[in-house]
DNA sequence: CTTGTAAATGTTACCGATACCATGTTACCG
DNA sequence: CGGTAACATGGTATCGGTAACATTTACAAG
């Protein structure tokens, strides 16, 4: 930040003060139009570029929105991203991006370093968190989002779904077609904590509709690629030929699977029935097309967005919203 | 920001100056270690929590690294985001991200809206801008860093590769296994630089190979989805026919193309070979497995890691390094 | 008891934009 | 022509940390 070019120089240059200089950059009608022509001059001439930094910290408002994503190699958290994008195109509120890699003390820290950057508001990926960042957020000056989830007891807005609930739906669907043995193919343990919700739910739907235990089947620690799920059927084909129905925690797994199913000569939907989640685009495209839930990633992000700006216009004493919305099936040619 | 606790508060509270609050939340050997456990227990009693932008604003240091994508939602980009930030963990600096939509206006605005934030440095996808985004880019005061291309003009540093180099591989490939009647598909126009540049890449090399005109068949705007390929395949079906070879813009595009090929009857790669860019995971998955070209995302993101930190470090006058790195063939079964 | 020295802590000023208030300048009225 | 409202512009203080410098304290050496 050497020499810096400041409203101090620009009102130099235009022969003015700095109060006018930024009364002329900013939308202020009451200042003339020949001496806003000319602070424009000046400023372009200078090339002066706006300060936010001094702005936020003289108005006390970033301007920022944290966000924190597990993971942006995600087509799903990515769309939820580019539809906030778009939902807040024409705020002046700007993205402040967190990756955590889906771990829990990640988000912590992440969370710590974005509070230090005073973001009007933060919106957290999941409904699952550390106590020390249960207590940062309840301590932040301004709404918390928690998206992509149903949680247990919300610390104050929510724009999500029953990770839950969608896995009834597709354990039901594969039930009236006749599916008997179930296995589950996920993360190991309870790491990525929609996937944890995901397995419970179809645990628990089984169980409710009678049917024999599901056989777990664990990847790799999240997040699981096509190429991890492939592997994983290899290493549990002995376990998988048992199994009439295969539920995937992603469509990406389901996409590796389904591949090496093939490579194996099991029969896909024939043999087994296989199911995704998320309804990637290579759900479409794969041969067969893989049965998924739409949970409808792009409307998290443009709801967010509605939301945030509604909640920020209202300034405080607002009582938390909690919209949930409804994954919808979709039937494809893999059971 | 109403009631928020400042240092002041915490000094007050730990019954010393602000000061020493500031050195005991620092790395500051040169506080009694008893003064600076009070303070933090006060700081924690208070539940403050630090402000970077009061201090960025002190130090005229944001310890923002600002970055640009043209997309996060591609598996290539978010590596190298991954890998940026892998290698930035034992750094101080925080990542300010922007997307373009591969819209050179968009970067404008961006690039405005990032500088403002005054970033340490700055970091563009691609080698080509604006004028006016060149001329804000040049008065910055810090490193600039183009990725992902081999920029005419570089601005300042460079970690990239030549797009149309690694067309060569493919085309001289596809040259080498008897193919003749070469198509390209990709987007339309030059919205996607690098895509332009890869298309030039195979025009010039079948050129050099005397072998008959490249068919260049537009799918759509960038960037093409797997599904925006497979429609293109069956709109161009008829031209599709004539050809051998059909290279396309990215991975994501062949295995749409692949698709759709498939469901028209004709074989892969008996009747054509299709190609693929940059060496996405489904590449691996597809049947026919794609032959595409792994231009090192992480790589990228690895080593401009490195390099910022150098340069930042080097603290101005350092000469533009450009870091050229060699993209690897990958022969799948589908040529 | 004085003085020197190092360690620990305090005081002051400042970073750049802008809210707030004060002042100057024009325009138009009766 | 004085009065006054509407408009245009300037001066000053301020946001929260912290560099730079000043001061105090503790204790050893003379």
């Amino acid at each position: 930040m050497r020499g810096r070019v400041t409203m101090r120089d620009v009102a130099r240059q235009a022969g003015v003060s700095p109060m006018t200089v930024s009364r002329a950059l900013k939308h202020d009608g009451s200042v003339n139009a020949a001496t806003r022509a000319a602070v424009r001059d000046a400023a372009e001439q200078l090339g002066y570029v706006y300060d936010s930094t001094a702005q936020a910290f003289r108005a006390q408002r970033s301007g920022f929105l944290a966000v924190t994503l597990p993971s942006i190699n995600n087509a799903n958290f990515a769309a939820t991203h580019r539809a906030l994008t778009l939902s807040l195109a024409n705020t002046e509120l700007q993205l402040l991006l967190g990756v955590t890699n889906y771990r829990l003390d990640e988000e912590e820290r992440l969370v710590r370093q974005l509070l230090a950057r005073r973001p009007e508001a933060i919106v957290l990926t999941g409904g699952h968190h550390t106590e020390a960042t249960r207590k940062l957020l309840q301590s932040m000056d301004g709404p918390v989002f928690e998206i992509w989830d149903q949680p247990h007891d919300p610390i104050d807005h929510v724009v999500g779904f029953s990770n839950a609930d969608a896995m009834t739906m597709i354990v039901e669907h594969l039930a009236e077609t006749g599916r008997k043995k179930f296995g589950y193919l996920g993360a190991i343990g309870d790491s990525d904590r929609r996937g944890a919700e995901r397995r419970r739910g179809v645990l628990d739907a089984v169980k409710v509709l009678g049917l024999p235990d599901v056989t777990v089947l664990e990847a790799c620690e999240a997040p699981i690629s096509m190429t991890a799920g492939a592997q994983a059927v290899e290493r549990f084909a002995r376990d998988i030929r048992e199994l009439d129905a295969l539920i995937c925690v992603s469509d990406p797994v389901a996409f590796g699977a389904i591949s090496a199913l093939t490579r194996l000569g099991v029969s896909v939907p024939g043999d087994i029935a296989v199911t995704g989640f998320g309804a990637f685009e290579v759900a479409g495209l794969s041969n067969p097309t893989i049965t998924t839930v739409d949970v409808g990633a792009d409307r998290i992000g443009t709801e967010l967005g509605r939301l945030v700006q509604s909640v920020l216009e209202a300034d405080g004493d607002s009582t938390p919203i909690n919209l949930q919305l409804t994954p919808t099936l979709i039937r494809g040619g893999s059971s």
